[in-house]
DNA sequence: TTACTTATATACTAATCGTTCCATAAATGA
DNA sequence: TCATTTATGGAACGATTAGTATATAAGTAA
């Protein structure tokens, strides 16, 4: 049944959208509410009976980002493509993504709580939380690839995953330092030879 | 001759090394006067005294890092020894810094103003032009290298500083995030090869 | 119509932010 | 001794922080 009361005057996901961007572009803590409600477009009431608080919806955001920008690495788990193609789409998509000026640079999962106070720890840690998903789909990713024989077994997963992922995360940094697509791009392509020494 | 006044009653050097422990774990915006002063154990009167500004004792503080626990990329301008070498050591270095636990994990250049509010957008652009002098000297280190043909010619230099940079700063998210020296120390070994193909 | 439910606008809160002011303390120089 | 200089402790500054209170608007259900 139709629910009851005043209808929501605001559209709740391009308000979320707003937020993303604004999370995105400068992190959560250093976001204010003021920034928020102007970019959503709303006031205080409609914000805290939508959203309940800052950090809830900065809890929505995440979930937006994952279903949005951050499928970039979803390939990952897809058993149906090879690991090694996986992993090189991840790292390419990942590089297109991160560069796109149509958007703040960088990964949000990377960029907007990695530093906090001791108050918003809690914070930083959902964001932990998240990458340590894609960290696991990545090692998984490359421990069905060498028992494929795609990838070298000279290397643990674990060393090969961490070579990888920290090169992946180094991404967001270049992307806010203003490196191009191209030169990230061409830089996969190198890093990728290392899956088969 | 001796400067008159009243003599500083606290140790300046020893209050920068507990401002920049702050900064570094906490970035430059989530830190707040309130935790420097206690951490400095001094007043507001002899905190502007001493440092001006918040921000200009951040500018401190850089200046203290690139000459203590930043000095690990230093190697990559000495010429003296060869370039494969330096770029190994800069790496070896930076690992094994920034998963000491004695102090903050991860670089304080790649995470205490990475993100921030438009109105520190200049505080960012400090913190973003040290990595600028970090990448110069990388990339000039890869050409000596190319030069001397310890270092392949096959990928140009500015792709294989790219590749570098991407995975050295990508180890300051690995080091909040808990991963061991030891996996990301022997992923170095691993990159390292990709000089060499 | 009346009751109920939810969203809205506006005003407001206590706490914290970085910073400044002021009186006083402690040194040097004349 | 007395002026000058610098540092100190502590109170206070206006602005901003995240979040609430209150009254009213706008919908559905009976």
């Amino acid at each position: 049944m139709a629910r009851t009361g005043r209808p929501r005057i605001f559209d709740k996901e391009l308000a979320i959208s707003k937020a993303m961007v604004l999370y995105w572009e400068q992190g959560f803590e250093s976001t204010s509410l003021a920034q928020l409600k102007e970019a959503m477009g709303i006031s205080s009431a409609s914000f805290y009976a939508a959203f309940g608080s800052k950090e809830n919806l900065f809890k929505e955001v995440i979930d937006r980002y994952n279903t949005s920008y951050g499928k970039v690495t979803d390939c990952l788990v897809d058993t149906s493509i090879k690991s090694k193609v996986a992993i090189e789409q991840a790292l390419r998509q990942t590089a297109k993504m991160q560069t796109d000026p149509s958007h703040p640079t960088g990964c949000m999962l990377v960029l907007s709580a990695n530093v906090c106070s001791e108050k918003n720890n809690h914070v930083r840690d959902l964001i932990f939380k998240e990458r340590s998903l894609v960290r696991l789909n990545l090692e998984e990713c490359i421990i069905r690839g060498q028992e494929n024989g795609e990838i070298t077994r000279e290397v643990k997963a674990d060393v090969l995953c961490t070579l990888i992922e920290a090169f992946m995360y180094g991404i967001s940094t270049q992307a806010r330092d203003g490196i191009s697509y191209k030169s990230i791009d061409q830089a996969i392509t190198q890093i990728m030879k290392t899956c088969d020494i």
